[in-house]
DNA sequence: AGCGTGACGCAGG
DNA sequence: ACCTGCGCCACGC
């Protein structure tokens, strides 16, 4: 199947350290599929839940968490980042310092 | 086998 | 800094 692919996305969600965020687009750069963003989302959208993924690091190139096309999980994911120090501006976005590239 | 869809990203205006 | 349009590509119908 083509969970081998979503497999290396989901590898590469692992790799981001707590208290920190990577975009969809960094995920797929780091898993070695640049340029295929979306289907990181699609990946994360079949992922099941009790995964053992930190999929709540994981945020679109804006910093704001991207909006599902059904159910509440992305009020979860701002649960579980704040849970680990992460801060959101007024506009729900994440800090461009919390995106595992930033070098600040 | 074709068409629309989507947890995205970037270039232009 | 914000909004719009186009590109990408696997999946489901």
């Amino acid at each position: 199947m083509s969970e081998s692919r979503w497999k290396k996305f989901y590898q590469a969600v692992r790799n981001v350290p707590r208290g920190r965020v990577a975009s969809y687009g960094q995920i797929a750069e780091l898993a070695g599929f640049e340029g295929h963003a979306r289907q990181v989302g699609y990946a994360l959208h079949a992922l099941p839940a009790n995964s053992g993924v930190p999929w709540h690091r994981v945020v679109n190139a804006k910093g704001e968490i991207s909006p599902r096309s059904a159910g509440d999980s992305h009020e979860l994911q701002r649960m579980l980042l704040e849970a680990e120090g992460v801060k959101f501006d007024g506009k729900g976005r994440v800090e461009r310092r919390y995106f595992i590239h930033s070098k600040t």
